[in-house]
DNA sequence: GTGGTCTAGACCACC
DNA sequence: GTGGTCTAGACCACT
């Protein structure tokens, strides 16, 4: 579960990078259905966090549905994370796919690079 | 130039989701050497920002060396914008790219679907 | 603490010579590495100005790596502040001779006081 | 009359950098009693500043009693510059002393190199 | 309690 | 008219 970094000079609230990368882990199937996630202390004490940061992201999954928290049962990820329209995925892929491209061309105007990374990145994700 | 938005229920401050875009404008070359920006309080009316909120933003793209304010004399996008190393192009690349398919796979499992969608958003912005 | 000062009709903006002054104070070794600075709000208040006017002179300090900031956690001076080339620290010391040594001759052509003046204000710095 | 820089990048303003430029050329000598400014258009040009910014610089050192402006005659250094007390001299080379050491010990740990750029800068000016 | 950000409005320096 | 800085106070994120 090291996959999971803060950067602390990021303008993005340590809490809000928390929840996008569980939520990147858990909608990509990294962390599947049932899974567990780790105790709120243990979390905040691996990255240098508070208790209270780390719970507050875990509050916002819940509230999204992504994850469950029982009492004394820890945390896991939910059975049926929430799902959304055709219309929505292509709405939001072509909205990341819009950001991404953007800040590729900020680095390089190589149009074959920007793709062949996007490859290779799929290679190493659904590896 | 109405290109610009601020999500205001987005937890990255204004500033920051301003200066990003304005990186991009001007890395991708939509805004060339030496055109001009809006003016501070101009683009603050429009976004219904504060002054000081953008005056932070052209403050820290003139830090970075992207544009060139001229007290009375507007702000204009830098001569020759600075550039990076072919490694750090290399590692930037890749990074942008795992944070695209970190968000493509949580909305869709299609790979071909996810490079897709960066060739429509290539299209688009160097059309 | 109470070393610094904000003169309110100097041209230069307070921010900045607060900024100047750290920078001196932590170059100098009067500020250790690790020490703590006085909270935003405090400083702000003994100096009479907002607490915004001394934030900027810390995220200044901040961007430069002479401090780091943690929220929540106060401010302290960095551990290993940056340092320069040889090459630039005899540039830099000769513009700053050469601005010393052009105020002195406003106030006096004795170069044997403008020296002395020196050798004294070292004699208190590294007493 | 080339040895006048204005630093755009430096938060203090122009009109204030020249201003003490000024007074150290007259109060070392180098501008002598009786000896003329340039015109304020054609400094203004020289620099890339606005006239009514040179035009400003030319009106503190007047109100300073350091140069003197007459209609149709251009400006020239006052014949008498005012004078301070042997009490003000030391005081004032002092705290200048004392701020160049500040600056200096941010550079350099050695107080020999200190002192001996502070002799070479004496040779260059009053050479 | 500590730092970060934002607003609203004011004044200054500059072109 | 344009950017720069400051204030005063509010709210947020974090320890």
């Amino acid at each position: 579960m090291t996959v999971l970094t803060v950067a602390v000079d990021d303008a993005t609230p340590p809490y809000e990078q928390l929840r996008r990368q569980f939520a990147q882990l858990i909608g990509s199937g990294i962390l599947q259905p049932g899974e567990r996630l780790p105790p709120v202390r243990q979390l905040a004490g691996d990255l240098g966090l508070a208790a209270g940061t780390v719970a507050r992201t875990y509050r916002e999954l819940e509230a999204a549905g992504l994850i469950r928290t029982r009492r004394g049962g820890g945390t896991r990820v939910a059975d049926r994370p929430p799902t959304l329209t055709e219309d929505q995925r292509r709405q939001l892929l072509s909205e990341y796919a819009s950001a991404y491209v953007g800040q590729a061309l900020l680095v390089t105007a190589d149009n074959r690079a920007i793709l062949e990374a996007v490859q290779h990145a799929l290679a190493v994700r659904t590896a």
